[in-house]
RNA sequence: GGGCACUUAGCUCAGCGGUAGAGCACUACCUUGACAUGGUAGGGGUCAGAGGUUCGAUCCCUCUAGUGCCCA
């Protein structure tokens, strides 16, 4: 006999350890009964390797596995492709960190032999961490096909696409400006850059005697952010120019220390304060550093902006690049790769951090009496997502990818239709992306990820080859004689191996069943912030090596927020842990998890707010509650806004499941192997296997259109409002009563509804489910099957008609009857008659086959039947059929006038809009003829009720 | 500045050209032999505002206000 309530604690890790045995998630393991097998492919979205669950996850693999498990029990030959990336700077990261707080050697000591071991060591302990706890979600992927994209088989892919690229002239190597990230010393791509908006505080105008430049202030505010505010500085001409009043040019800029590189000064050529001196070619000395530079005519410059004079640094700015590309200036780069100053500026401001140089640059200009003025500016500042400090443009040499020519299909692609999103406006930012694509910077100053095949001759000569001996080789034709070659240091970008992963998972360049079979994979399933990253790229790389879309159709779902609506975050300290929601945190955890790393004043704040949401903690709700929360507030297109009320009302509807499962099992509802749906003779019986079809396929359809939440929301109704609401309660009587013939249909029928209601849960609830359905044989013979091989319920024929109208007319008296005693206040205990007035025989037949069903579900004591109303009685009008409550002595009369005034009231409200349409000319002529015939049948009910209550007010009133 | 969404019950959200829905919260009653993590009944909404299209608009269109996201 199960237990009163269920403890997913108890049954998750049991029925985890049964799948596992029996293999139940290798690929194709649902199609092996036959069918047709059509596949079904999905390939993971790889966490990081050092990630660990959060609840994006907890979404993107519950969304995942919900259409896994029911393609796997529709029969498919499902597979579902897991594993993990490398996290190029993060894994560097974490293990550099690991070192440190172990006292171990640096990075740089030990050397990049040495540290790729510890990297490989550290993750052979802690990289499964994830994998583990998407097995606790019930993720069911094919774990024994688990990959990591620094894996021979991947690795060996990633080679194949750098060559490939590199010979046909998609990859190639440039100097070009960068995204330079001086925390981790290492170029980023443009999509690893956050932009930051900066507003500063300082407001500062040379001239005034009495406010003179104050450099420890300034100081102060810097030191808070470096950033927001633009600095004008006064560039002296080396001679004055005819028809320009002034010794020197005002330029504005937001980062001084830059000018240590400047190369020139630009100006609008249409802007005609400085049209002297561009006529003239007048040049400034640049101060500080003494270089002479010209003040040149290009359009980049903006008159209306600023004093319209910018200042041009080739070298440390996007925009300056391309003008001093235009213009034939110097490039001068004054940076190193920590973003401090180097030996190209003057010996003052070597080895200083930017910002410090920031400081004093403007302090020295000051002095010099060039610093004009210094005001708060807003300012959108580039930071690298990872490290979060300011990016710096610099100068390097970097592999790129040309994405412009990758983009071109994979636009097409999804403007054909071969790849679709949902929904579908997803697919608008994709466009606007790939039509507006930069080059892909791939290279990567770190020493985690894979090396770039390139080695380079005495010479600098450039050799790129599958390995070394290649590469010699080919070295060897070049120089007519072996030479020394060096590899390239860098490693490629994380992203351009996730690139690869639908089909180099697949086993990718080796031509594998697999990819045959699962390539294109059928959906890929993901929120909206990686689709440049990850989905962009996968469509180019798929398309170029494969010649086909990696996937038919893109899922896109939203982000999960707290309760309110706001972002989860580490400082707001509104982060739910999903795994807090499966098993449950004690208050006093939970203030620790999040608060750590705080500042003092954050945790105190963070403290409070947890203590006033959860002053008990968080109590355990079971995977399978979370699971269903999501899935059932996953609305296309919406985030999910999570409250753990909405979870505990999903595990109350788990517990309702396994109750009515008790309640089954107690009556030995016990499953025949032979049972026929379609042949149950009992009214009831042939009404619940007929709603047991309807929201089979209700279901089904929903979720091959993608909508979880809807598939989720009817199987929630249909289990709790129906089968546990009234099919349970109805059977009761059956259950109880001498019909040894109905009851075992009866019986059966329960155990086949309930089968067929774990079947269609099993996608939301796996563990539940599974658990049930082995326990619902404790009468009858064992099963031989687990639930996740089961097959998927679909029915034909089934839905019975006069068996609805019957239920349903019994559930409508029913509940007519409980309101009024209710209103009438009739205590809940008490038994009381029922009178049917004016029955003709098929309805009294219907009432006399019913008679212990309503009798019990309404508390009545008997039903009778009569011509007229009796005296003192309440009215009950219930469809066409009429019925009272004779109550002399018990009702309240006023408490009953008023309720038949108010229902009297309301009838007529609805009848008079039905009127006014009918009376309408409009309306009967251009009106659909169905809304036509419904607003007549609903004005003919509406008067029939209203004449019968108004029937029963009269005759209260009259007593 | 450009683009895309959103605004429906106290809260969080579904929905839809023809009778406004759910969960939670709230009120009253009920420990009846599946379930108090429950049952029964109930209260609560000019569907952001203004126009338009339509026989009919919460739904379609336009504008306004507010909010969010992406890009520059």
């Amino acid at each position: 006999m199960l237990e009163k309530t269920f403890q997913p604690a108890e049954i998750e890790p049991r029925i985890a350890a049964e799948w596992e045995k029996a293999e139940a998630f290798k690929a194709g393991r649902g199609a092996e009964g036959g069918g047709k097998n059509a596949a079904f492919s999905i390939v993971i979205p790889p966490p990081n390797v050092t990630g660990s669950l959060h609840m994006g996850h907890a979404l993107n693999n519950t969304l995942q596995d919900v259409l896994v498990r029911f393609e796997r029990m529709r029969g498919r030959d499902v597979l579902w492709q897991p594993g993990t990336d490398h996290a190029g700077i993060a894994t560097q990261m974490v293990v550099e960190r690991k070192l440190a707080a172990d006292g171990e050697p640096s990075r740089r000591e030990l050397g990049r032999e040495k540290f790729l071991e510890k990297v490989w060591s550290w993750k052979a302990e802690s990289g499964d961490t994830i994998v583990n706890q998407l097995k606790r979600l019930g993720a069911s992927c094919d774990w024994s096909r688990e990959r990591f994209t620094m894996d021979e088989g991947l690795s060996k892919a990633v080679l194949k696409v750098f060559v490939e690229l590199y010979r046909s002239g998609l990859i190639y190597k440039d100097k070009r400006l960068v995204n330079w990230d001086p925390k981790f010393q290492t170029a980023i791509s443009d999509l690893e850059v956050v932009q930051l908006e900066k507003r500063g505080s300082v407001n500062w105008t040379s001239g005034d005697p009495e406010k003179p430049f104050d450099e420890a202030a300034l100081a102060k505010v810097l030191a808070r952010d470096p950033n927001g505010h633009m600095y004008h500085l006064r560039y002296p001409l080396t001679k004055k120019a005819a028809g320009y009043d002034k010794d020197y040019i005002v330029v504005a800029t937001t980062r001084p220390e830059t000018m240590l590189g400047d190369t020139g000064v630009a100006v609008h050529p249409e802007d005609e304060r400085y049209a002297p001196l561009v006529k003239a070619g007048a040049k400034v000395k640049l101060p500080l550093v003494g270089r002479e530079i010209p003040i040149v005519a290009d359009e980049y410059s903006d008159p209306t902006k600023g004093t319209g004079a910018v200042k041009i640094t080739p070298a440390h700015d996007f925009n300056d690049f391309e003008v001093g590309k235009r213009q034939g200036l110097e490039q001068i780069n004054i940076l190193d790769a920590f973003g401090r100053i180097n030996e190209e500026a003057p010996q003052d401001y070597r080895g200083l951090d930017r910002f410090e140089a920031r400081l004093k640059v403007v302090a020295a200009l000051d002095e010099l009496g060039l610093l004009e003025k210094i005001e708060p500016t807003t300012q959108t500042v580039p930071h690298g997502d990872r490290s979060g400090v300011a990016i710096e443009p610099w100068l390097t040499d970097q592999w790129y990818v040309n994405a412009a020519e990758l983009a071109k299909p994979a636009l097409a692609a999804v403007k054909d239709g071969k790849t679709r999103f949902v929904p579908e406006r997803f697919a608008n930012d994709y466009y606007r992306w790939l039509e507006n694509i930069q080059p892909w910077c791939i290279s990567r100053q770190l020493w985690w990820g894979h090396q770039i095949p390139a080695w380079y001759g005495p010479d600098g000569k450039v050799f790129v080859a599958h390995d070394e001996a290649d590469a010699h080789a080919e070295a060897k034709l070049y120089y007519k004689k072996d030479a020394p070659l060096t590899r390239d240091e860098d490693v490629l970008d994380t992203w351009f191996s996730s690139a690869l992963w639908p089909f180099s998972t697949l086993g990718w360049p080796d031509s594998t069943p697999e990819i045959g079979k699962y390539y294109p994979t059928s959906v890929l399933i993901t929120g909206f912030d990686i689709i440049f990253f990850w989905v962009a790229r996968m469509m180019m790389m798929g398309l170029h090596f494969m010649d086909d879309v990696p996937f038919h159709d893109v899922y896109i779902h939203g982000l999960v927020r707290d309760g309110a609506g706001n972002k989860m975050s580490k400082t707001r300290g509104n982060v739910i842990d999903p795994l807090d929601i499966i098993d449950g945190i004690e208050i006093d955890a939970l203030i620790a998890k999040r608060t750590a790393g705080l500042s003092k004043e954050q945790a105190n704040r963070v403290e409070k707010e947890v203590r006033k949401d959860y002053p008990q903690g968080i109590k355990s709700y079971g995977t399978d509650a979370l699971r269903f929360t999501m899935a059932a507030m996953a609305a296309q297109g919406s985030d999910v806004k999570l409250s753990i009320e909405r979870v505990e009302g999903y595990r109350n509807f788990a517990t309702k499941l396994w109750n009515a499962s008790r309640f089954a099992e107690m009556n030995e509802c016990v499953r025949e192997p032979d049972f026929d749906p379609a042949g149950v003779k009992q009214t009831i019986n042939k009404w619940i296997v007929g709603e047991t079809q309807l929201v089979a396929s209700a279901i089904t359809a929903s979720l091959e259109a993608y909508k979880f939440n809807e598939a989720a929301i009817a199987a929630y109704e249909f289990v709790w409002g129906e089968f546990c609401d009234w099919y349970l309660e109805l059977i009761k009587p059956l259950l109880a009563g001498e019909d040894e013939t109905a009851k075992a249909e009866t019986r059966t029928t329960v155990a086949w509804v309930l089968d067929q209601i774990l079947k269609l849960l099993h996608p939301f609830m796996p563990f539940i489910t599974e658990e049930l359905w082995a326990h619902m044989v404790e009468h009858g013979v064992a099963r031989r099957s687990l639930l996740c091989l089961s097959s998927w319920p679909q029915f034909d024929g089934l839905y019975d008609k006069a068996a609805a109208d019957e239920i349903n007319w019994i559930v409508r008296l029913v509940s007519e009857i409980r309101s009024v005693r209710t209103e009438m206040n009739v205590p809940a205990g008490a038994k009381i008659p029922l009178v049917i007035i004016g029955a003709d025989p098929a309805l009294k037949d219907r009432a006399m086959r019913n008679d212990d069903t309503i009798k019990r579900l309404a508390r009545l004591e008997d039903i009778s039947f009569t011509k007229t109303e009796p005296k003192g009685a309440a009215l009950i009008v219930s469809g066409e059929t009429t019925a009272a409550l004779p109550l002399e002595g018990i009702i309240d009369m006023a408490a009953e006038r008023k309720r038949l005034a108010k229902a009297i009231e309301s009838a007529t409200s609805d009848l008079s809009k039905m009127d006014a349409k009918l009376s309408n000319p409009s309306f009967v002529e251009r009106a659909k003829p169905e809304a036509i015939a419904e607003a007549r049948t609903r004005k003919a009910e509406l008067e029939a009720d209203i004449t019968r209550l108004a029937a029963a007010l009269k005759r209260l009133g009259n007593d």
